[in-house]
DNA sequence: GGAAACTTGTTGAGCGCTCACACAACCTGT
DNA sequence: ACAGGTTGTGTGAGCGCTCAACAAGTTTCC
């Protein structure tokens, strides 16, 4: 019955509208309203008839025409690159989870590539869908360039490969949390820590490079060498091929989990054992790094509070805070059975 | 000067209407609109000046005002579960990359837990965004009588779990890929092959087994036991222990890559060599798998083509065609390391 | 007992767009 | 020369909702 009227009606299949049900209550289309947006103005008995009759037509109001007349979406868009990867993809899901907390959706758009254009017309779906803020979880090195210059009527928020102190953007520590593996390294006696570095214009990955650098540099050490990698497990298998050759080396800080599921493979291969001749240090903590061999020393960060600081961020602006600010979390080492003491000598 | 104008104007920072930029061209808001909609019925210099002004302007069309007339949003809901999985999260993009191409814009919303009610949220949310159809994607047993129970105004594509000549389904054939699996096992002398099962209450899980099972019939020979897991590493490496108790067992068919990945790390410890003793095959070909020790022989699955199958399902049912129906997808093995000839005599 | 409150309701305008239609200008063909 | 297209443009209604303004009905207080 009450599902066949909205369908059939006329032979229109028109569904109801606000006008319906206040028919059907027998009040205004105002008051229908009112008891929609919880108002307190109305008496409890009307609320009732309202509810049911809304029940009753299996009402449902008409998101477009609220919006076109409140223009407040309750969206909060999301520009999100690498979706495939562990970290963007935790981020995403992050910035979804909190958003929903804090009472908004959340549109996901991913970029392919990071062109301007590409970026912009990403920007333009999000802004057809009349969201009030924008995260962008991007952590190409041009991005924030871009982003900045976009010069969007809406709060922006940064949500990777940030900057301590910068507005209008959260994120994680990544030269802390490299800081925080090449030092687990060189305190187990290692004397010189390798790296398998992320592309060189991910901005975190340049960020992590720079926590391992600068690891050396506190000690007065020379860092160990560098190799290039995409992330992916097939250029951590590359570069531990490579590496497995320096007899001399001991440690290496691999930038994250599935270059280092690669750095694994070639180091076993090569008859290289860790942790016994080698250590190798991951970052992101994937749920599968305890169960490479050996399992996986590494580095984990704390998406879901990094999403609900980007939200935390948006809403604020929204609130007519200008441009706040917030801290970077801070990553956390995870030991496990992929590193040890120095045995070189 | 362009964006200024949006922004400041008479200090109500309201974005400019087709009201304005037909004010500024000269003409009406309908010549605005037929510009805006490539109409054929406009001089080319009446086009020009249209477009001029709009891009002085600024303008953007209001999408909230126009579905509120036409009533098609061009958007695609998507209900999706455990997005942290590695096939659900390729079956999400896979369909959103496919809607975008087919020209729909792809909202995704997650449910956690497969309550009736959860999911009715999600559905809602969707619902209230406009969607014009429907892809679920949600592998759970109760999900396919949940979803058709729903009786919904829009069409609905089931997009995981389906069976064969199901109408509104696409999906992988997860029979043929768990049969695929096993015979590769059977075909190489082992006499039966054990199984590490997903979640029983999830119909994928429960159609690998069944793919299993009947390769075993088929060949008239007794299965092998059978362990129940999460999808988790964690839980394949509880199943491998047990596992690596049988000295009779040789081979071992995985219902996902992350619980063989559990397996060949608890095979591993127990020295139990693999392919030499144990042989091993896993299901969804993980971008990692190719790097496990030994590297992994999997069932490889084309989410891209399940995308597209389900869009087109619903953009054919969209287009009034009644309950269009599509083929299973077919995966494919891929044989790598990790298995080998019966030595166990 | 009546003005001043509060409570509960109604009415009408208008958000920015598309659609159906009216109309004007300009071509044909007889 | 005039009916009958074709092409380009304008007009007005209305999608479903919220917001402002206002009209009753009900209570309160001196």
């Amino acid at each position: 019955m009450a599902v066949e009227r909205g369908q059939r009606d006329n032979g229109k299949r028109r569904s109801p509208s606000m006008a319906d049900v206040a028919a059907l209550a027998g009040v205004s289309h105002q008051t229908v309203s009112r008891v929609l947006n919880d108002s307190p103005l109305v008496r409890e008995d009307t609320r009732t008839r309202v509810n049911a009759a809304i029940r009753e037509l299996g009402y449902r109001r008409n998101a477009a025409a609220r919006l076109l007349v409140t223009n407040r979406s309750g969206r909060i868009g999301m520009v999100s690159a690498h979706l495939a990867l562990y970290g963007p993809s935790m981020i995403a899901e992050a910035v979804q989870e909190a958003g929903r907390e804090a009472g908004y959706d959340v549109a996901v758009v991913g970029v392919l590539d990071l062109t301007e254009e590409a970026l912009q017309r990403a920007v333009d779906r999000l802004l057809d869908q009349a969201v009030e803020a924008l995260v962008v979880a991007v952590a190409h090195r041009d991005a924030h360039h871009l982003v900045r210059g976009l010069s969007l009527p809406i709060p922006v928020v940064l949500a990777q490969g940030v900057s301590p102190g910068e507005a209008m953007a959260a994120g994680i520590d990544q030269v802390a949390g490299a800081r925080l593996a090449t030092d687990h390294l060189l305190d187990l006696g290692h004397h010189a820590v390798a790296h398998v570095s992320g592309p060189r214009d991910w901005t975190e990955a340049e960020q992590r490079r720079e926590g391992w650098r600068q690891a050396h540099e506190a000690r007065g050490l020379l860092p160990g060498p560098e190799l290039p990698g995409d992330w992916s497990a097939a250029s951590g298998y590359d570069a531990g091929q490579r590496l497995a050759k320096d007899r001399d080396l001991s440690a290496i800080f691999v930038a994250n989990d599935s270059m280092a599921l690669g750095v694994l493979r070639a180091l076993h291969e090569a008859a290289r054992a860790v942790p016994n001749d080698v250590s190798v240090v991951g970052f992101d903590n994937v749920p599968e790094g305890g169960y490479y061999w050996p399992a996986l020393t590494t580095v984990a960060q704390d998406f879901p509070e990094l999403g609900r600081r980007a939200v935390e961020l948006a809403v604020r602006a929204l609130g007519g805070e200008d441009r706040p600010a917030a801290e970077l979390a801070q990553p956390v080492m995870l030991v496990r059975g992929s590193t040890g003491k120095n045995r070189t000598r």
